[in-house]
DNA sequence: ATCATCGAATTGGTCCGATCAATTCACCAA
DNA sequence: TTGGTGAATTGATCGGACCAATTCGATGAT
């Protein structure tokens, strides 16, 4: 396991990152016009060409946009903007709807895995099915040692998913892993392995082997409605 | 209607439109790194500021990563890109891979929707019902005007994900709009309606308005199976 | 009074040149 | 071989200048 370096972050990423929070916390409303960019340098403490790679970032993200001669524009990220906001939305969340958005999000990663499993079984190579195998055998031989499960439980599900051929399910599941780690960060009680959680796994892997997709969608499905419910049960107690 | 306002792309844009085809396409390559600023600005025929706000676009889609000393490194997008790649993604995809593509794409956003029927059926007020049954009246009125139809369609859906409750369909239904009308430029031919396309959609909120998740996921579900097979054969015979 | 027209003010877009700061890497010494 | 040291590389920030699109008020015709 590689340490992961840390992400020194620039004056213009952390000017973007007070501005999106101004966006996506509702203090910056749609329609509204940022203040011109010489006033905002100003306002910052920094130049034009900086505050400029901040508005750029914001840009690309679908939260703001510019036009020359009338200025950056608040757009509306509940209708325009984009998946990708999620994690970002959900570290700056009032504690009191947490629970409600990890409850929403895990409803939706269960269809999307489940879904997964379906294609995969359909579709998977035998040398995707071996590797899922290979990897529930090191996850046998963890036997407890926390790190590996997890970091080995994420590439299961991420296997899982390549093995369902679909860069639209990939994609997806990049991006909602990527929140579920946010919610780590703040329930780390969520971090948890069902008892059965290993013979489950091997049945779904087993289905997909066997190239049966329903049989594959009903365990995966049933096993994680299970799963999901201790979990947030654990933040609910927590 | 409103004309949508044509956004004019500046040199920045271009730029950066160049380099994401790159990546995207596979001619840059996961840990490749890209020339020096200096360099790049002057072989693209600018100058580095206007070169630095199109790679801060790209590091915001979290395709390339910068490191003071080091240099712009590119990232690889199949395993920590965002969902939200997938509308350019889909768009410079090779045309044999887009039918492909879009059956995948059709097969998310068919789960997705279904799910937010399932919580609009459980969570959804009165007035939210009352304005989907409003859409639909006025889809009845459009009587054959494909315009309106279509802007009709779009807003019953969005609707029905607004009723769920849920923010994370919602920003999930947001980015798979975008693939979707993505695909519509390639494809005009996908814009199409099943003959009982209006009495189908009447049973599904009449589910949800009879507060009944279960009917309305059966309902919905098994709509849009037809649907999109419908969708998928027009591509292949077009 | 109403509307069209034009021009100044506003504001983002691009460009130039310079300096600061983190990283890398070749070189040297122990 | 190892470890440190400094030069080279490269991104980060800065200040100022000018170009270009939009907005909006003044002006004048109807």
């Amino acid at each position: 396991m590689e340490i992961q370096r840390i992400q020194r972050k620039g004056l213009a990423d952390v000017i973007g990152d007070q501005l999106r929070e101004g966006i996506l916390s509702g203090d910056l409303k749609p329609g509204d016009r940022l203040p011109p960019e010489r006033e905002l340098a100003t306002r910052f403490g920094t130049n034009r060409n900086t505050l400029r790679e901040a508005i750029r970032a914001l840009e690309a993200q679908g939260l703001v946009r510019a036009r020359q001669g009338d200025g950056v524009r608040v757009l509306d990220f509940r209708t325009k903007g984009d998946f990708g906001l999620l994690p970002q939305l959900v570290r700056q969340a009032a504690p009191e709807d947490r629970q409600f958005l990890f409850g929403d999000l895990l409803r939706i990663r269960r269809i999307v895995c489940v879904e997964a499993a379906v294609l995969a079984a359909e579709r998977a190579t035998t040398e995707q099915v071996d590797h899922l195998r290979d990897l529930l055998r090191r996850q046998r031989a963890a036997d407890g040692d926390l790190l590996t499960l997890v970091t080995t439980d994420v590439e299961i599900y991420r296997s899982l998913v390549d093995a369902s051929g679909s860069m639209v399910s990939t994609l997806l599941f990049n991006t909602l892993e990527r929140v579920v780690m946010e919610f780590v960060e703040i329930f780390p009680q969520i971090i948890w392995f069902a008892p059965n959680y290993l013979d489950r796994m091997t049945e779904v892997i087993g289905a997909i082997g066997d190239k049966d997709p329903e049989r594959a969608r009903a365990l995966f499905d049933d096993h994680l409605r299970n799963s999901d419910k201790e979990l947030l049960r654990r933040i609910g107690s927590g």
